[in-house]
DNA sequence: TATGAATGAGGGTTCATTCAT
DNA sequence: AATGAATGAACCCTCATTCAT
C-alpha cells in the first residue's frame, strides 16, 4: 500500500532533477557553442546564458563564476579523452607499439574534430590553470601512462619509466594539439599522427633495447 | 645664413629617430616588465606607459594598439630564436645530429629562461594569432629547416622532406614550450631537451634508412 | 458521523497556527542569527530562508518582504526593552532617581550584550525608518517616561514635562547604543551607565528644583 | 627673457590642476546632492558620475571606490565640524561653560542645516566604519575636548578627564545627531541645544564639585 | 609631438521577488 | 501550503582608445 509513495516521490523529485540536470547540460552546450564561434575573448556569462535560452541568474545558480564553466568543459574534455585513450591502451587483444598508435591517432583526430572548442579553451586555460583539479587529472593521465609503459618498459626503473612516460604522453598531447589548431585537412591530421606515432615508436625502440 | 638649415634638419632628425627608436625600445621593455611581472591578464597598455616613463598618448604613437606591442615582442622573439638556432644549424663543423641536439638544447633553455614572459606571451596569443605576419615568421622557420634537412636527408623527396622538417620543428618547439611552462629546474629541462633531441634522432635516424 | 467536524478542523488547524507561529519564529531567530553573524550587509533572504531551514517561498508567506523581517526584529527588541524598563520604571518600591539609574543600567547592559545585533539592526534601519510603527514605538515609550516623570516632576507643565522626558530619554537611547557600538567591557560599560546615569540625576536635579 | 617661461609652465599645469580640483569638487557636490536627494541605498558611482556630468572613468580617476567618495564626504564633515567646534572652544574671551553652550548649540544647527545628508551619510557608515581614518578623526575629537576639559577640571586625574571628556563628546554628539535626524523646526533645535548643554553643565557642575 | 584626462561600452556577479509545480 | 528554480535589473568597476591642449 506504501510501496507506491517512493516512487511517487521520487517521481516528483526526478523532474526537478532532470530538469536541472537539463539546464546544466544546455548552459554547457551553449557554452561550447560560444567558445567554438566567438572565442574565448568573447566568452561572457551574458552569450552564454543569451544561447543557453537562460537567465543569468539561473547561469549562476548553477556555476559560481565564470571560470567554473570554462573549467567543467575542459573537465569534461579530459574525462572523454581520458576514457578513449584508456580503453585503447588496456586493449591487450593487440600489440603495445599497435596500441600506442592507436592512442596517437584517436587523440589527434578527437582533437582535430573539435578545433575551435579546443583552441578556445586552451585561450582561456590562464583563467584556471591554477585550479587544483589540474593536477588530478594530470595524475590521473600519468598514471594511465605508466601502466601502459610497465608493459612496454618492464626492465626499467621506475624513475625511468615515469620519465619516458611523460615525454611521449607530453609529445603526443602538445603535439596533437598544436596540429589540429592549424586548420587541417582530417587526411594531413592522420598522416601526421602515423607520423608521430612512428616517432614515438622509434624513440621506444631505441629506448627499450633490440626491439 | 640658411645653408646650415639641411644638416641642421637632419641632425633635428636624427635625434628624433634616435628618440623615437629609444622611446619604441623603452615601451618595448616595459611590455616586457609588465608581462613577465604581471602576466597577460593585467598587461594594459596603462600599465606599460607607466612602466616605460611614458603618457599612453605616446605609446600609441608608435604602436596601433595594444595587440601590435605584444605582437612585436612575439615578432622579435621569433628573431631572436630563429638566428640563435639558424646559427647553430649551419655550423658545419659539427655532424648533422649534434647541432639538432644543440639547438633543441639552446631553444629549451632560451624557453626556460624566460618562462614567466613565455607563458604570459602565449596566453595573450589569441589577440594577435591572426595577425598575416604569423605566417611569414613560420615561413622564414620552415626555410631554415629545410636548408639543415637538405643536408640530413638528401635523397628525401621536397614534399617529404617539407613534412619531416615540420614534425621536427614543431614537436621541439610546442615541447620546449610546455616543458618550460612547468616550472623545472635547469637540469630538468636540460634532461628533457636531451631526451627530446634523442627522439628526434632515432625518428630522423629511421626516416633516413640505415643511419 | 460528522459530529467530530469541527474538533477536527480546530485539531487540524490548532497545529497549523501552531506551525506558522513557529515557522515565523524559526525565522526570526534565523533573521537574528544571520545579522549578527554576518551583518546587515550580508543579511539575505535566501541566507535567512537556509539558515532557518525553511524555502524562501514560505519566507515570503510570512513577511511580504524583507525589510518587514527586519522590521519586526527591531519591534520584538523594542517591545522587550519597553518592558523591562517599564517594570523598573513603575516599581515603587524604590526611589525615582535609583529607578532611573536602574533603568539606565539594564538597557545600556541589554544594548551591550546584544551588541552586533543592534549595531547590524542599526545599519539596516535605513529599510524600515519610514514604517509608520516606528511611531506608534516612540509613542509608546514616551508614554511610559511621562508617567515616570509625572512622578519626578509633579509641577512641571504637561508641555515642560514632555520635553524634559524626550530628553532624558533620547539621551540615554543614543549614548547607550552608541556605548555598546565600540566594542567595550562589561565593566565599562557599566561604568558608562553609571556616569549617564549621574548626569540624567543632576539635569533632573537642577529641572526639578531643590532636589 | 627666459622670465615668463616658468609663469607658462605653470599656466600651462595650473589650468589641468585647477581642472582636477574642480572635477573633485563637481564630483563631491554630486555625491552630496545624491546622498541627500536619494538617499544611501541609491547612491550609485553611476548616479553620481551622472549628476556631475561626468563619466563614470573620470569618477574613478579620482577616486578608487564608491566608498572612498562617501568616506571622503565624511571626512571633510569631520574637518569642518571640528575646526568650528576648535574655534569656539579655544576662544578664552568667553566662560568655559559657555563656550561649551555655544558649542553645544553650533554642533546641533551644523547638524540640523543638513540633517538629510547626515542622515545618509550615518547609513552609509558600514562601508567604511573600519577605515583607519575614523581612529584619527575621533582621536583628534578627543584630544581638542581633553584640552578643554583640563581648563575645566584642572583638578581631576588624567584618566577621569578623559572618561568625563568622552562622555560630554559623545553625549553631544549622538544627541546632536538623534536631533536633527527627526526633522525638527529650527527653534525646536535650539531649544534642545540649550537643554542639553544645560544637562552637560548640571554634569560637569556636580562633577567639579563646589561650582 | 607629447600628454593624460575623459570616455563609456562592457564585464562579472548579486539578490529580492515571483510563480509553476 | 510549500518549494526553490528562474528572473533580470542593477551594481561596481576596468580599460582600450581618443583628442583637446
Amino acid at each position: 500500500m506504501r510501496l507506491p509513495q517512493k516512487p511517487v516521490v521520487s517521481a516528483r523529485k526526478a523532474p526537478r532533477q532532470r530538469r536541472s540536470r537539463q539546464l546544466v547540460e544546455d548552459i554547457l552546450e551553449a557554452a561550447i557553442r560560444v567558445l567554438s564561434r566567438e572565442g574565448a575573448q568573447r566568452f561572457t556569462t551574458a552569450r552564454v546564458a543569451e544561447t543557453a535560452g537562460v537567465s543569468v541568474g539561473s547561469l549562476y545558480q548553477y556555476f559560481p563564476n565564470k571560470q567554473a564553466i570554462l573549467f567543467r568543459l575542459q573537465t569534461d574534455e579530459w574525462k572523454r579523452t581520458g576514457e578513449l585513450m584508456g580503453s585503447i591502451l588496456t586493449d591487450t587483444s593487440r600489440a603495445p607499439l599497435e596500441r600506442l598508435r592507436a592512442t596517437v591517432e584517436a587523440f589527434f583526430l578527437s582533437e582535430w574534430e573539435e578545433a575551435s572548442l579546443r583552441v578556445a579553451l586552451g585561450d582561456a586555460a590562464p583563467s584556471y590553470r591554477k585550479a587544483p583539479e589540474v593536477k588530478d587529472h594530470r595524475k590521473a593521465g600519468r598514471e594511465r601512462g605508466q601502466r601502459f609503459m610497465a608493459e612496454l618498459l618492464p626492465q626499467a626503473s621506475p624513475k625511468e619509466r615515469r620519465f619516458v612516460t611523460d615525454v611521449v604522453m607530453t609529445t603526443m598531447s602538445v603535439v596533437g594539439k598544436k596540429v589540429s589548431e592549424q586548420s587541417r585537412s582530417r587526411a594531413e591530421v592522420e598522416a601526421w599522427s602515423r607520423e608521430v606515432a612512428g616517432m614515438l615508436c622509434a624513440y621506444l625502440s631505441r629506448r627499450v633495447g633490440g626491439i
